[in-house]
DNA sequence: AGCAAAAATGTAATCGATTACATTTACATG
DNA sequence: CATGTAAATGTAATCGATTACATTTTTGCT
């Protein structure tokens, strides 16, 4: 592996200019360019990112912190930041933090030690005090979930407004035992969601009825299974369900089908997020569309604007109710 | 932020005392020892490791290279090769290609210019030349997908049989008409899975129909849908079918389902990889679980052991046939 | 040709750590 | 108390680039 030195010697000038070569400056004579350009190619030379990070003062690395990689609403999201990040010459570290405390201070650790640039978190469970004491530091921006006045923008959607529109239609399409599953309520989303659901039903007169509403710990599949079973055996049982993502939906479904009811004319389900699998379930699902790949972009737009000192403002971006066959 | 040379003078020590208290070496006197952490505490230094890296000559990042993250396949893969990788002070760069041979390109890039240490590719449609020239000078081990005779290590499982034992099952079953789902017979485990099939066939005196087997571009639940399709316009429409991806299997089903045909009465069906969500479809999938959480794992200590320059020996892993509803 | 301005190139400091080697300090022993 | 050895600490080179500033070369013009 040849270094710059080496490079410079071979060709004849100094480092400076085999430096200004390799960066396309444009004060290098056409003579010297090629006699340098010549001798990167003979010593098969290619920059060492290392020693211009400690230079330059950065790592073109921008950490990505999310739950957990199985959900597949981050996926859309993730290749919206991975473009950007590619296109502006950063790469990203996709950190799963599992709700492990520790591990995500691993991660965090990364950024202290200069090792990433900044941070998209989309984790709900993200140490909100530590991120913003870092963001004091560092470049930080929120993703989907995120916290009023903590100073660090974001991205997401109107949350409250999207679970409104899809209990809305339920109750349109004459529910009126609808059931919720929800996850944590630890979490803003969590909260606003359910807002939603109640200031629909309100808004049409259903009274809220707590044994309908559930909380699963985490999101997944399972979960949603789990929580379809307690629905199920409810004493008043509910002629709806919406579920706050699409995984607890294709669990749940998992339950009714497999106790053989029928979906949608004995139990009618919506869920949240659209992900793929959401069209490939018997019947497909109902479910809030997110506009993920954009909100990846803007989020890693945002990011590198402010690593670059920018100004960043946050933004709230529309949803689509998206009714399919569950409902 | 403070500095290594902040931290000695405040110290009253030299940068090198510093260093070893910070790299926790024992030949530090307890009193300087004191000394020093109390000036790291005082001014928050925290060690950058972009000085390290480029002392060191590393990075301790991992490149992961997968077609895409979209397929659920890879998660515990990539779980595990995460938990190694963290536990040995190493972070993974996760990269999707998408069969972009530019793409590919941007991520071979880093580890030439030394912003990574290593790679981990788990992608079928990797250019294998240039994989294999870079495996001169970088450490690289392939997993799951591999080349025979590269002399790069892998990690994977007996496609072949594995394979054969899904088709045999089906056989077992009273099935002789049985159609295949399979990607394109570039990548070797498409071949493989292949081989296994007729092999299988040609063990039960059962004729290969070329009929029955179908090609996709890709993996992806609308390829598999697409593929059913056709299957389902057959003449002699087959009694089972079996995908070499879940995603493709799941897909199938959807197609066989939405026409209101029953599985496994009508139609068997096998897929391959036993991801999360064919125990969710209706019915559930008989499958091929490959064990990817430790493929991931010593994928990653493969990697590591030849980054320190070990050699390293390739491993074949075993699978297992789950029967569930689907056959 | 002579000279000022512009263009090209070079010199050397710098980023922040690690570490081989040199030097100093502490301690035990006769 | 002198001395040898071990322990602790310091000095300074080094990793591989970038870049401000200095210097040299080229260009254009009279």
């Amino acid at each position: 592996m040849a270094n710059i030195q080496q490079v410079a010697s071979l060709a004849g000038v100094s480092v400076a200019t085999v430096s200004r070569v390799v960066n396309g400056q444009l004060t290098v004579s056409p003579k010297t360019r090629i006699k340098v350009e010549q001798a990167i190619k003979k010593l098969n030379y290619e920059p060492s990112m290392l020693g211009r990070n400690l230079r330059t003062s950065e790592s073109r690395i921008l950490l990505v912190l999310i739950p957990t990689i199985s959900n597949p609403f981050y996926l859309e999201i993730i290749r919206g930041i991975e473009d950007i990040a590619i296109s502006q010459d950063y790469n990203i570290l996709l950190c799963q933090t599992d709700s492990n405390p520790e591990r995500e201070n691993t991660y965090f650790n990364l950024v202290r030690k200069k090792m990433a640039d900044g941070i998209i978190s989309m984790d709900p469970a993200v140490n909100i005090e530590t991120l913003v004491s870092l963001s004091e530091n560092h470049a930080i921006i929120q993703c989907s979930e995120y916290t009023i006045d903590s100073g660090i923008p974001f991205v997401t959607i109107d949350n409250e407004g999207a679970s409104f529109r899809a209990v809305k239609h339920l109750i349109k399409l004459g529910h009126n035992k609808i059931a919720l599953i929800n996850t944590d309520e630890k979490y803003l989303y969590a909260r606003q969601r359910q807002m939603g659901y109640q200031k629909a039903l309100e808004e049409h007169g259903i009274s809220i009825n707590q044994d309908y509403i559930f909380h699963t710990k985490q999101i997944g599949l399972e979960y949603g299974q789990q929580a379809m079973k307690k629905i199920l055996n409810l004493e008043k049982r509910p002629t709806a369900v919406f579920a706050v993502s699409d995984l607890l939906a294709i669990g749940a479904l998992k339950e009714i089908n497999s106790l053989g009811l029928k979906v949608p004319n004995d139990i009618a389900l919506v869920g949240f997020d659209q992900i793929d699998f959401s069209n490939m379930t018997n019947p497909t699902l109902t479910t809030i569309a997110q506009p993920m790949y954009k909100m990846g972009t803007l989020a890693a737009k945002m990011l590198i604007n402010k690593i670059k000192g920018e100004k960043v403002e946050s933004i709230i971006l529309d949803h689509e109710l998206v009714i399919r066959e569950s409902t």
